[in-house]
DNA sequence: AAAATCAGCAACCGCAGTGAA
DNA sequence: TTTCACTGCGGTTGCTGATTT
């Protein structure tokens, strides 16, 4: 047997909300809160609204100091970032940007973000004015700023030369194994194995000192049970060997929350991310990475003490993508 | 100038998790 | 332990206006 519905459809208004919904809904809450129950809020407003609409529209547009337009340079990379390491947990990603909320950067992510790192905005297409947001110009602006940033493209480079990053992701089995051939770099949907001549073993203090969302190492009994969700179906033993290497500047309840969620990554990115194999030796790279090159980002040549001292928040970026790589 | 297409975003839908009874 | 109402979340839809053809 069905579930029964929330609410008596036939008899709720539907669509966009009025300013008089909005001015009725807005001044319930502040005056009594939602007194935890949204399904009988509707009624005790007077609005022919079923709850959860109510809800959705309190959390999404109502709620005080929410945010709307003008995402940062900031705000792009820890959404990038993020997408990147844990999928489309847009509850998750918003947590991480005050005033943001969940619907807001998917539909910022849907709309801009993915393209751009696609590479398939439309050329020419002026941003819309009026409409929502008067300052969308601008926000167009800074997006447009973001990857075109001829400071962040500096720090474009093929193959990596991180050691920091390598090491994070590889295992130390592996770069042991292989620490005779210099600076071969090659993954497939499989595997992942990094192969340079250093090894840092350090990385992982490294790692809690540079990123902004205070992603840490953990251990792997919260991450066994994380990550191979995101790999999402394959049956990946050789992943497990990462699990020391796995953010979780979220809090570990959040981890755990995830293991029964089958979460993936926009299907255009991984298609693109995984229906290559490369290896490479040279600056070559196969078709396509142009296209996620505003993911690719490299410091130029950092040794191991450099990375301590100084890291660029985009190093989470480049950590997080080759997360990404391992999904399937 | 009109039609077609695209972009942005609010809102809806349905599923899964949670907790109280 | 089971049931079920409710919440939260992510995917999707549909509307509006801008842009292109």
């Amino acid at each position: 047997m069905g579930r029964a519905p929330c609410c008596d459809k036939a008899n709720v208004k539907r669509g966009p909300w009025s300013p008089e919904e909005d001015a009725k809904l807005k001044s319930y809450i502040q005056q009594h809160g939602t007194g935890g129950n949204w399904i009988t809020l509707p009624q005790k407003v007077g609005l022919k609204r079923c709850g959860k609409s109510c809800r959705l529209r309190w959390l999404n547009y109502l709620r005080p100091n929410i945010k709307h337009g003008e995402f940062t340079e900031e705000e792009d990379n820890i959404i990038c970032s993020l997408y990147l390491s844990i999928g489309s947990r847009w509850s998750i990603i918003a947590a991480q940007l005050p005033g943001r909320t969940d619907n807001d950067i998917k539909n910022y992510w849907n709309t801009k973000l993915k393209k751009k790192l696609l590479g398939k905005q439309r050329k020419d297409h002026r941003p819309r004015t009026g409409y929502h947001h008067n300052n969308k110009l601008e926000m167009m602006k800074e997006n447009e700023n973001f990857f075109a940033n001829p400071d962040i493209n500096a720090y474009y480079s093929w193959p990596p030369q991180s050691l920091l990053f390598s090491t994070l992701i590889a295992p130390q089995s592996d770069l042991a194994e292989s620490s005779a051939n210099t600076h071969n770099f090659q993954y497939s949907l499989d595997q992942v194995y990094f192969c340079q001549d250093q090894l840092c073993q350090s990385s992982t203090n490294q790692l809690a000192s540079i990123n902004p969302l205070n992603i840490n190492t953990c251990d792997s009994s919260v991450t066994s049970s994380y990550y191979p969700s995101i790999i999402n179906g394959v049956s990946n033993n050789s992943f497990q060997e990462y699990n020391n290497y796995v953010p979780v500047g979220l809090s570990d309840n959040v981890l755990n929350s995830t293991s029964s969620h089958s979460q993936q990554m926009d299907k255009s990115v991984l298609e693109m991310v995984n229906s290559r194999t490369i290896s490479t030796t040279s600056p070559d790279i196969s078709t396509g990475w142009e296209e996620l090159s505003p993911l690719i980002v490299y410091p130029p040549s950092v040794s191991c003490s450099e990375t301590q001292q100084e890291i660029s928040p985009y190093y989470v970026l480049e950590e997080s993508r080759y997360l990404g790589l391992l999904k399937q």
